[in-house]
DNA sequence: GATGAATGAGCGTTCATTCAT
DNA sequence: TATGAATGAACGCTCATTCAT
């Protein structure tokens, strides 16, 4: 097994290695978006790629590294896309918009990865029951939009609002947003992401001092 | 087998028969809650609920069964309870309010039977692989906040904006409201449900003429 | 699973359950002895006895509690025979003579379980990669015939020896008559137990005065 | 594969060779002793030789024929350690005395390499699934002891008995030493191996005419 | 000489379901 | 009304071996 203890100094994982394991991993996400979590078992996910399913034992310590490395695997590539783009915007508003924005562009062409990550970000559990992954993961994605809307309050950009709770809610936008487009694949995605943007641009920018007076 | 097409002029289920059903369903709902979807077994369902398995067998016609008639239940139980409390208000904002408030109420008396509604509405397949309940199973829920957003819309309570993404986004902010609350069982429930209100009044309250005439 | 956990005031095992397991343990004690223990699977006891290998799931825990019912079973069952057999004996020298030649009638009878009984012995390992049995696991055995030896030793019938080694090497001879009358079915198992007998008895009764003052 | 039926006039197996299958069945004999027969694979004995496992296909048929080394290499050593220090003696009780305490002694160096052997003498079988060695193997042993006891019953310094039993009986109760030390290393093997020679110097000596007379 | 890659066979186990009682 | 007994299918995984490089 490649995939783990390489001997240091080793050459890194052959082309040929590395090749499988994509390939491997690719037949996986499909067959998670396609047939669900409780549906894919390494024989399926082996008669999809066209192998046998003792070659994924071979190149993946058990399934549950298989998973892992989904996860992770799409992980990155979502930060690569999202986060250049979030960054460069100056404004917090700007900053959250284009997040939305973004992600929803992503979410247009890979479906399928996105749909594995959430069968198995839903369903992975530990050998003693307790959730793999869960909201606990996205530790890291809250603490990074809620240095957003921190920044906004703090330059008047932003009304008073629990940051927290907004970076939680935000999330479960988009990922709701992410589920009415894989069940309506005919929904604007483009629109709803606008729509989503004006909604939190609204729900979070600071208020007339009049307004506030009166409340 | 004796739980549906029971012939007409047939006695409605003894209480015996009830009881049973009953103390199954909650056996499954724990279990379900517990383990997931993945590790909920009938086998593990009986020996929670000090039965045979194939007691289970013969009160429901198969897993298939046990799970809709959870999803029914829990719902109409959801349903009792939020509906009357949203029903009452007068205004749309104190509607939605009503609605957000009430459903986190529920929440926090029935953790188990929503996270076991969760793992069903999430894996749940036909046998041709399609998902059995999805976002689409919703349309009743999103068609009742939207009629509330319109209403808000045609008195100009509300500002113009598309009532689906607004009621799509709700269910969703609730759903990661509970989400984020079983991960963090001390977070403060209450807390997070005004929040939420405060955010969608501020996202779907009317804009004053100038704000409008600025943008 | 009925073989374990049994709820206490429950009836005991059915009458039909008894005797799936006898039938299981007979055929899994033909197989361990005609293939041994590296090829005796599940599947092969199954088809042995004539019945689905899931069968063997259901009424016992696994293939670990299979073997351990095994030994247990055959133990008691040698314990019976040879026990009474050994105590009848008044003298020590009668005793290990009398013990002896059981053990050896006992062989003749039960070529299958004391073969079955050898494989088991000496390789099942726990999990941890231990000797599940053991030479420990005789302890018992060990300790009887050292009362036996310590006895003779007291009464004066004995000479000086170390008891333990003693009783180690007759249970070792025991063995080895076993295993060379399973090599060589015609050797005559009944002369080879009455050459023990008098190999032990020479090797331990009490030497003459003059002898002793020669050495 | 290059092991056998090497093509004449060919030079011998190169050092490079050789140091491979020394370090290969090296590996072999301390997997087998730590985890038994049933838990030795060659991927375990690659492992633990820091070698890929094909490496192994390369140098041995099979792992049929790594054992036969094994067993072939250990066997061959014992019988160069023991057969000299037994042959040295005049008298048969000494030769006796002698194979005893000289096998004793080659096994407090070289536990591994005989648990090995026990593990593969007790498991491996023919593809028709008898015994590849068994107690029919030790004949050549067997035998080389008879010579002694015979000799000795002709000089008249053993009394009657059957050299064959007394053989096979010396062996287990070596082999029954070896099992015993090998559960409590802090067994004394030295004074084991003497309680021996003495147990088979009283079972095998000539008897006083008056004993006889008096039996 | 050496090995990474692949494979089919077989393993023990769990599963939902059926059926006679 | 209840359940013990049974089963075939499928599961993830390990195995010794083969083969091209």
């Amino acid at each position: 097994m490649q995939s783990k203890n390489r001997p240091v100094g080793q050459k890194r994982a052959s082309f040929i290695e590395e090749a499988r394991r994509t390939q491997i991993i690719e037949s996986a996400i499909e067959t998670f978006s396609d047939l669900g979590y409780a549906n894919t078992s390494l024989a399926r996910v082996a008669e999809r790629a066209g192998i046998s399913k003792s070659v994924i034992s071979y190149h993946f310590a058990g399934k549950t590294e298989l998973m892992e490395q989904i996860v992770e695997q799409v992980y990155l590539d979502i930060a690569q896309f999202v986060l250049p783009r979030t960054e460069k915007e100056t404004t917090a508003t700007g900053a959250l918009r284009a997040n939305i924005r973004s992600v929803a562009e992503y979410m247009r062409d890979h479906r399928a990865q996105l749909l594995a990550l959430g069968e198995i970000f839903n369903n992975l559990r530990t050998p003693e029951g307790e959730r793999r992954y869960g909201v606990a993961f996205n530790e890291q994605v809250y603490e990074g939009r809620e240095a957003i809307f921190r920044r906004g309050q703090q330059t008047g950009e932003f009304r008073a609002f629990d940051p927290r709770v907004m970076s939680v809610t935000v999330q479960s936008a988009i990922d709701g947003m992410f589920g009415y487009w894989v069940t309506y694949p005919e929904h604007d995605l483009e629109a709803h992401a606008d729509e989503l943007a004006d909604l939190f641009e609204h729900a979070t920018r600071a208020e007339r001092p009049d307004e506030k007076a009166n409340r």
